[in-house]
DNA sequence: ATATGTTGTGAGACCGGTCTCTTTTTGCTG
DNA sequence: CAGCAAAAAGAGACCGGTCTCACAACATAT
């Protein structure tokens, strides 16, 4: 009952020290695990602030070592698998060399990732981890590395910023899962995304300001060169941002005059929305259409049929992110890079042979 | 380049007020945004902020004010979509009320949590949600109420410990459940969990560390109960925590010398396994089998036949818990209370009526 | 004109740690 | 037992904000 009348100030290291009858500078040597203490009085300090259940107030703690130990990260959206499992590598990488995590969810809107920036830099974090939602805007991210702070990117490489980034190798990722599609037959293949549709069409490929959707349409469309495939683009869509929309999207794709016979689902999201779109128009996978995605997501393998898929190892880019931003943290003499994680396409069973 | 060379320290008040040749204390309420000041000096002071980049120092001022604006959040495993689901309502909330989240993994394992607890109270965050790894062990967190500060469980109740929780409504969920299984003629009905079995086998339903699941066994027993059927217990099974234990599970469960119909999986993590291993056993869904899963997780409306589910609604709950807890942070007066979000059957095709 | 109040600004204590510098104690050697 | 180095303990500045209090300048009341 008096828990909440006596708001209790906390116990400091001034209390234990009075408690243990040492000076403050004795006991924040025991508490905090530095200098040289006594073993006798080191006990003493240690019974003191066991019995006043001392707890060390991290903020002042970072204040005046100027280290948080904690790593900011700014993601697009949690509740996407693709994240989730990511922000999952990155918190074991993290706290393997003990740090913790603090994750910021930008909803993919830029706003939004500016102001979480804003508000990491400013709870100090040793470093930060972001996936960018557009690569064509980079000052808040220049302010980043301005302010001293290690930065990495996710998923998203932006090369003017000259900044570590971990992505997948989604050109060729794109390519090895386009040139499957063409080697069981396929002649007229759809690319279909979420990222927003400027003015409604899709007109240049180098103005998709997502680099991994960007470099994965570039895979797809060279892919398609390749093969002598004519009209590259004509079949490349975004703004799947939702099932109503990617409905529609769809029911577009497929009934135009010659309709192509394989997608190409831009993430796991967008996959599980065409194939749920599929369903309600009555087509069959692999018979009537056939469809690969992005990312092995839970609903993949249990579908009839399977999902063939492109692996993309999240959880080790998620590690790779971390590990990388720590070892910056550690100023660890390292060359800027670009890693990327290489995928491998799985395959089940949602593409036909055709044609043969 | 002389980025890195130049650590360039911080811009602070002080800074700030010698450019704007005005007093720290002036420069600090223009900047704080409290207290008085003229126009005319607010404009200098904004004006010298902005030329010198300068960024409050979020730990400086947390350490003054003695509020961190972040909430702590230790959940099982962000991986599984019941948290991350969670995590986003509990951020939504918290975004709306001006607070931020920083997530801690327990991986429902006691110690992860107990120590992610001691740092975030270390980190002086201004309320925690915990969704507790054993509803048994209650030190740690009695803890934090002695620190003084918020505490809302999520998801799992313990009644001794004299604080808010928002859960499902689990036992009605299962009876629910249960009870739509009698109705279609199910007469021997399992129940399978992930939680760790003690010593191999089922003991006791009271044991059970877990409150959400051990509310949905006694819901489940309830209901057998109250239809009249022999040995309730016999089919509950605990274990489930991977693919290969449940495959285990599921087997010995099926080669019992009378089967059971019909199965209820404690979560979607267990229900998706439960799936694969009826498909790799090459049993069809509900021919010969028939399974309810708790939340509606994305895997279960793509299979054939889509699967009958307890929907939770949980990011409702997060939010609710987020908002709680926001509540109890700024002293809204409010008795203790346990909030449970109710949750409705959705049936879909993967449970068969039987002998009628 | 003097008393009273209001408003804006400055000086400096404070939060709870770390860390440097100084002082005291200890232990060893000649 | 003096002499000295090394080890242990203490005193107090500092981190970058907030916030209380003192004070100055000016407006209003008497």
């Amino acid at each position: 009952m008096e828990d909440s009348a006596h708001p209790k100030r906390a116990v400091t290291v001034a209390d234990v020290a009075k408690a243990a009858k040492v000076s403050k500078a004795t006991a924040a040597r025991v508490l905090g695990g530095y200098g040289v203490v006594s073993a006798k009085i080191t006990d003493q300090v240690i019974a003191a602030a066991a019995a006043l259940e001392y707890r060390p107030n991290e903020l002042a703690r970072s204040m005046s070592t100027g280290r948080s130990g904690i790593i900011g990260v700014v993601v697009g959206d949690i509740e996407n698998a693709f994240f989730s499992l990511a922000v999952r590598g990155i918190s074991d990488a993290a706290r393997l060399a003990g740090f913790n995590v603090i994750i910021a969810n930008s909803g993919e809107e830029f706003d939004a990732e500016k102001s979480a920036v804003d508000l990491l830099i400013g709870k100090r974090v040793d470093g930060l981890i972001v996936t960018p939602a557009r690569c064509d805007s980079i000052d808040h991210l220049q302010h980043v590395r301005r302010a001293g702070v290690p930065l990495v990117l996710f998923d998203r490489a932006i090369p003017e910023l000259d900044v570590d980034a971990v992505t997948g190798d989604d050109r060729d990722a794109a390519i090895t899962a386009t040139r499957h599609l063409i080697e069981q037959g396929h002649r007229r293949l759809a690319y279909v995304s979420a990222m927003d549709a400027e003015g409604g069409g899709f007109t240049d490929i180098g103005r998709i300001s997502n680099s991994a959707v960007r470099e994965r349409v570039e895979g797809f469309v060279s892919a398609l060169t390749e093969a002598g495939l004519p009209n590259p683009l004509h079949y490349i869509r975004l703004g799947a941002t939702d099932q109503q929309q990617t409905d529609g999207v769809i029911k577009r794709l497929l009934s135009d005059s010659a309709p192509p016979t394989a997608l190409l689902a831009s993430d796991s999201l967008v996959g599980l929305r065409i194939f749920k779109s599929l369903q309600s128009l009555g087509l069959s996978i692999p018979k009537d259409v056939s469809m690969i995605s992005f990312l092995d997501a839970d609903w993949t393998s249990v579908t009839v049929p399977p999902i063939t898929i492109v692996d993309q190892r999240v959880y080790e880019m998620g590690k790779l992110a971390g590990e990388r931003l720590i070892a910056r943290i550690e100023r660890t003499p390292l060359a800027v890079e670009r890693l990327r994680v290489s995928t491998s396409l799985v395959l089940r069973g949602s593409v036909a042979t055709i044609g043969r």
